[in-house]
DNA sequence: ATGCGACCTGTAGTCACTACAGAAACAAGA
DNA sequence: TCTTGTTTCTGTAGTGACTACAGGTCGCAT
């Protein structure tokens, strides 16, 4: 069983969450202000801990402070339901496969024209073609 | 043939860039200071409408702006290499195909989170419960 | 008493834009 | 010529989610 009362670094330490970025969601409130020691040094238990594990996890899933902020019931006072949450994770996955998609075409098009550039010494490089061409030449092909 | 001078509000329309972001692009010296209007309005011209589609194209491509420069030759004054221009593109790959996958792990534990839960009244959500549980109950189990 | 590391506050920087306020320029109609 | 409306101008500040830093303090060990 870890210890109840921790300063701000063990805590950074056990959720793998900066020190500065603790203090700045302690300023925008999604972590309450801690009790602190006489000399003004924050004292965290296992309450905070949780808190800001679910927090990490919670961005990790890709939620947004905001997001966060409502799964945590800190807006308007109350917590959500149940299908609201199953709502918002549900409307987070639609976000995913869509930047999955965009990613994998990005993908295509990037690896294609890698191969099709030999290392040459210098002007006619398939990849600055396919761009746009900088300053010189006519771009015809486009690709994507 | 498209006219060869015209105003902002053309290049935006053309290119599908934001005014704002052409004369932000000026100012951080990407796109170069147009000729002016005798009453200070910018003058574009073809060259103009290149480079910015250049720019444009490659930032959905996922290249930063910094790379951007990189690729104008605006950086030390020598423009890359065919062979440098390739190892981007490769580099670009790599950093896409690990996004594509931690993205499929993400959607992968968010729809099985989804699945588990069947909206009802309040408290036992299983998405919050995996999350780490806000405030409340130990939590064990661990997903990702 | 002194040295050291961990901690404190407050501010500013990052990236790539985006939004706005308040003023000036330009084109078209009355 | 005057007015109206659209477009453009500059400059500043805001966004999200941190991160970095300066300059100072706390608390403990020697």
């Amino acid at each position: 069983m870890p210890a109840t009362h921790f300063q701000i670094g063990r805590l950074s330490a056990e959720t793998g969450v900066n020190i500065e970025t603790i203090r700045y969601y302690e300023r925008i409130g999604i972590m309450p202000p801690p009790p602190r020691t006489h000399g003004g040094q924050r004292v965290y238990g296992d309450d905070h801990l949780k808190r800001l594990a679910f927090i990490r996890r919670s961005r990790e899933l890709g939620f947004s402070l905001d997001e966060i902020r409502a799964l945590l019931g800190l807006v308007g006072g109350h917590a959500l339901t149940c299908a609201e949450v199953r709502d918002m994770a549900h409307a987070h996955v639609a976000d995913i496969r869509q930047k999955v998609k965009d990613l994998r075409k990005l993908e295509r098009v990037l690896t294609d024209l890698a191969a099709r550039c030999h290392g040459r010494k210098v002007p006619e490089c398939p990849i600055l073609d396919a761009l746009g061409a900088p300053s010189e030449r006519p771009h015809r092909a486009r690709v994507l």
